[in-house]
DNA sequence: CCTGAAGACTTCAGCCCTAAAGTTCGAAGC
DNA sequence: GCTTCGAACTTTAGGGCTGAAGTCTTCAGG
């Protein structure tokens, strides 16, 4: 067994605190109270996404199809979209819901068919399937996020969730444009 | 040009209020106040990660590239890591670093080499050229950084970062696993 | 009516990632 | 010292995504 001796090998994954002190380190003009929002903001993410991705998994699909679900129940009933808007809203190209719909609708998530009063357009339909995959999906991550906030208090989740939805509000008035690609998700 | 006469068609996208609305008519058993944390926080990082890959392309490279340099620089000098440990890091499996650093290496952000005392690792380290890019990276970053908190007091500033760090130690804590591959982004 | 222009979706080529097999080297036991 | 096991990386096959080109339909004009 290869010891771990050597020096450049392993480092010891850094924490939070440990990244930013590194960060001050190499870059002097930071500030290490943003930094330390930003970076939490994105290891948090990264982290949520793993445990949605484990919670759909068991439910037998990917994360991908779960977005899809999740946009078909927001539009409200009938539960209908087209793929151009699906692809806006999910920051996809058209070519990518194309076959995002193939997939789904083999599995009997969601029906595509033509529109009739405009044959140019197609609309997609979520089935009673779909809608029962997505309310187990959320059964499962409902029970994740209630537990990812358990040691806040009602004041510090109202706060927080205040705080967000500025912040938010700040880079959606900056990028009107809704479906800017998101050339890389990490 | 089509009317935007057609029911289905375009119902406009969902603001974070909108959403929330509907996920409450759509799913009872839902605790408002902490969805508007989670999907503010979904949306907010969705949105960052477009803004960072703009800024990336205009240093024509891409964000996985200037993950690839970050987790190098924040290793500390000499910026030596393997590419499995640099797998680990990013949530990626070796084969995609492998490549990865065939192109970079290729674009001279870094060197790949064997390890002389072990000759079953490999080294990949950062250039100056590598370095120089993180730098300008970071430049831009932290304007957008600095602008996206613009509204918030210091006191904000702290108190969110406090609250983000408690909430990832909750998810680092339960999965301690570094390097949980993460099925889906966005 | 026929034609041209624009919109909505699909198809195609190429890139990057995952999963699984393959290769190479180092460490431990006989 | 030879063999076997295990570790680290690379290679291969297949899937999903982007960007660009192609198809089909609708609308406006002559």
């Amino acid at each position: 067994m290869p010891e771990p001796s050597d020096a450049a090998a392993d480092a010891a994954e850094p924490s939070l605190e440990e990244q930013i002190a590194a960060y001050q380190r190499e870059f002097q003009d930071l500030d290490p109270q943003v930094e330390q929002v930003v970076s939490a903001l994105q290891r948090l993410n990264r982290r949520m996404n793993v445990a949605y991705g484990r919670q759909t998994a068991t439910l037998g699909m990917s994360n991908a199809e779960w977005e899809v679900l999740k946009a078909l129940v927001l539009a409200g009933a009938p539960y209908r979209l087209g793929p151009g808007e699906l692809a806006k809203r999910l920051g996809l190209t058209p070519a990518a819901m194309t076959h995002r719909i193939d997939r789904m609708a083999n599995e009997g998530l969601v029906t595509r068919e033509r529109d009739e009063n405009n044959r140019v357009r197609v609309i997609v339909e979520l089935t009673d399937e779909g809608r029962e995959k997505w309310l187990e999906a959320m059964r499962l991550a409902t029970v994740f996020e209630e537990d990812l906030l358990q040691d806040l208090s009602g004041d510090e989740r109202q706060l927080l969730g205040q705080v967000l939805t500025r912040l938010l509000r700040r880079v959606e008035d900056a990028q009107p444009d809704a479906g800017g690609r998101l050339s890389d998700l990490d």
